[in-house]
DNA sequence: GTAGTATTAGGATTCATTACTAATAAACAA
DNA sequence: TTGTTTATTAGTAATGAATCCTAATACTAC
């Protein structure tokens, strides 16, 4: 049974909070300033613990390092080329395509993940 | 200036002929078979030269290691949940979303990723 | 051939992530 | 409240992919 913790709850409470989709680095870095001894360990054992109650996701976007953001329904992710930052797309998430392509491949299709590339707002600007 | 080297010629022409998508893991055991002390770093080196080059890519799907294939022209991937296979998958890519995204939210949409995931044809039967 | 320079092998280093362990703190029952 | 059980923690060690470093080597052009 899980038991309920002050840093898991904090990390919980972190990413709830924020739509900056933050590295496990980022969230250490925020969580430390309310728990100043919590360990990078617990971090990522929290972190994989969430997962596991359904509560957060793991983003793995093209080459960099995981990510973590509350659960959502699935839905497309957009990087900037420049600065990094990630968001979320509105775009709905294209299942026909999922069906699509299992029919002409007759591989057995789960789901697909699809990440936009670019210049985000701000770096569009300089 | 590029030299000619056997070492780099050996990792272009293996790439050539496969469509195992292979780890730098992959390639290093596989040329090694043909020129035994290559080292590691020479491999990693020369994938890097060979992306310069415009002959390779890098594909970081999901949260696996980087897997490298010959340039091609920009298509979709599939990877296997049960054995890690990755498949190129023939569906042509979608540009006209890149549009109507860059359209809907201010973006500069440069391109997009797209990862299929599921069960191969083999792990589908067992 | 010689000179100039990219490349190599091999080992050290980095960095994200995981594993390990003794100490701690939830949860729960007596 | 106290004791017991067990998940969780902090801190540190270990892993593994990828990069960096350096003296020795091998392309390439002249």
């Amino acid at each position: 049974m899980n038991k309920h913790t002050k840093q898991r709850e904090a990390i919980l409470r972190f990413l709830r909070g924020t739509y900056s989709h933050p590295t496990a680095d980022q969230i250490y870095d925020e969580v430390r300033k309310e728990i100043p001894n919590i360990s990078k360990g617990t971090v990522y054992r929290n972190l994989k613990v969430l997962q596991e109650m359904g509560l957060i996701s793991e983003l793995n976007l093209n080459g960099t390092v995981s990510r973590f953001e509350v659960k959502q329904e699935s839905h497309y992710h957009f990087r900037c080329e420049k600065c990094g930052r990630v968001l979320d797309i509105g775009e709905p998430v294209d299942k026909e395509l999922d069906r699509r392509v299992a029919l002409r491949t007759g591989l057995k299709i789960h789901h697909h993940q699809l990440e936009f590339q670019g210049l985000c707002h701000d770096c569009q600007h300089e």
